[in-house]
DNA sequence: TTGAAAGCGCTAACAA
DNA sequence: TTGTTAGCGCTTTCAA
């Protein structure tokens, strides 16, 4: 069987609670000593059992990240930076799937692998306020990401999504755009990403003055490139007019992007787009796409300190933190206000 | 604290054993038995303790994915089809970055992690057959994945890169294409996709008896977006001239893509681009990008129940199994023979 | 079909 | 500064 601390012990001629001191960098060691039980470490190849460690301790060094799936680039990419995050401060990350789905999200939250974790990172889709019974069950600390379930006791890190979306529409209205449509909305009567940011929307018409017109309010249930095509088409089909787009997320702007280039219609001059999540795949489309940067690394990064602080415990008594992080709006070529090609360096590609 | 599998004992009037028996899904139980230990899980909410259960079972249920990172798309999408193919078959994935960094990638083979999972899905990007010593020392199953290490004594489970370049290459050859860049190769020293995708490229000029001319080879280190722009601009720059180009990964197609349609060059006319990996941004891109699918999914599949298999045991004697993927051409409007737009209904977007 | 006893490898609490 | 004792919650082994 592989090695355990009483071989290293019995080896370096000392108790198994001092090489557990020394694995742990305990201070008050004596140097000598010290150095007797790395060498026997080393000899012997020995490396702390985690399980036991983790029974003892009550911790595992290992916190779960629920994301709805890794095919979307916006939580790949967010995974990849809270992956990071957690490896700097010595933590390793868990991935679980809900795939979107609702059920499943409530179900990861009850599950037995949530026992086996320090704490959890969870963004959810559909679970909102209604499921708050679910979310209070949970007894390990939690940190919740993105815009479902604001009345949770748990801390919770997003994005400015409203003032965001606002942002990104006044930008279209600033280069003369009237007709701006709302891409990506979703069922009014929840509070989520997509409502927030058809406030943001409707502040920026409001604030300039301009007509609220609901024709120009696409739903598109699912924020995926195929949806986005899907819906586009059927717009286009329609015979609805306009010259702007705020899409709701980038990976539903592509797609309408796609469809757009397909039917022939030149973007920015007949139509500029403004997506959201500065996914790096927009840097490189044709136009390259403008966005709002949600400040992923800070997202990230602000998360798993959180999580962390709940996890150290001295702050119990701290009421649930809402942090949200700075957005940037990113120029790009499809709201450029010179033509695509004018510029061969186009798009932050060189 | 939480509830122990004794709490649930007691509650239900039996030994720890029983319960333990229940959760478990061992057959012989007594169907009254069974119902009174499940409610009184039921009525406790207990969850087993996977900390203990690992330490005395030598099981955790957890397998690490090594991969390079998450931003990468072929590597997100492949993460998502090992997370599901593992869930299916119980077991929880710890995924970890070893950022295409060579001493990193190293260095989590060593790691203490590795002593708390059952086994370890390992892609590697540098580590080759000349570090064959640090995978020897891995000692929980090891299933390799992708193309480097090839001696090693480990099941691997990779696509075929080889035939893959080599059907690519043919359909442009096919196309009526002469002067066909071969675009990302590595280091010709070292056993890599590259290298195989390399090969494939030639024994598909040479079954055509066309010319391999060395200047179409353009070595692109680095397979991302950036790398494949930065390089397309050079190869401008410099006038080399060509028809077609098999990009040795879709994004360094995207890349590439992206700067021939600012600089005007039509595509599939002027050159004509097929890549691999069939990520799901191919399909939007202008035009749409043929691709090498690898066949991922089975990959995953296959890689999980290989190493199911190892770590159940019972396979000690079997010899070091090689698994390869079968690939599939996929086409798009980057080859297609009619120009783009011709067909509105273009790529699989539909 | 169920129970009793033992102990996986580690660290907390305390003692020396 | 280091050692001793105990036990985390579970499953394995063996017995009944």
């Amino acid at each position: 069987m592989a090695t355990t601390l009483h071989d290293v012990a019995k080896l370096a001629g000392v108790s198994a609670k001092t090489v557990s001191n020394v694995v742990n960098d305990y201070p008050h060691i004596k140097q000598a000593t010290k150095e007797r039980v790395l060498a026997a470490i080393a000899e012997l190849g020995y490396r702390p059992n985690l399980s036991a460690r983790g029974l003892r301790s009550g911790r595992s060094g290992v916190i779960s990240l629920i994301i709805p799936d890794l095919r979307n680039s916006y939580f790949a990419e967010l995974a990849d930076a809270v992956m990071h995050a957690a490896d700097q401060l010595g933590l390793s990350v868990l991935i679980e799937l809900s795939g979107g789905d609702r059920a499943r999200e409530a179900e990861l939250l009850r599950g037995a692998r949530l026992r086996a974790v320090d704490g959890v990172l969870y963004s959810a889709l559909h679970l909102g306020d209604e499921d708050l019974a679910v979310v209070e069950e949970v007894t390990i600390p939690m940190v919740l990401l993105g815009e479902r379930m604001f009345n949770a006791p748990n801390d919770h890190v997003t994005m400015r999504n409203t003032e965001g979306a606002r942002a990104a529409t006044e930008h279209l209205i600033a280069l003369g755009r009237t007709r701006i449509v709302a891409f990506g909305a979703h069922r009014a009567d929840i509070v989520s990403s997509a409502s927030l940011r058809l406030a943001g929307y409707r502040a920026a018409l409001d604030a300039a003055g301009m007509v609220f017109d609901p024709a120009l309010v696409r739903e598109v249930p699912v924020w995926g490139r195929f949806d986005g095509a899907v819906a586009m088409r059927a717009m286009l089909d329609e015979g609805v007019a306009f010259d702007g787009i705020v899409a709701f997320n980038d990976a539903l702007a592509l797609g309408a992007m796609r469809v757009l280039s397909e039917r022939g219609v030149a973007m920015p001059d007949e139509v500029a787009v403004i997506g959201f999540d500065d996914i790096d795949e927009g840097r490189y489309s044709l136009p390259s796409l403008s966005t709002i940067a949600p400040g992923r690394e800070q997202i990230a990064r602000t998360a798993v300190s959180l999580l962390i602080e709940r996890i150290a415990g001295g702050v119990d008594d701290v009421p649930p933190r809402r942090v949200y992080a700075d957005f940037e709006l990113v120029r790009r070529e499809s709201t450029a206000t010179s033509p695509v090609g004018a510029d061969s360096s186009a798009a932050d590609v060189s």
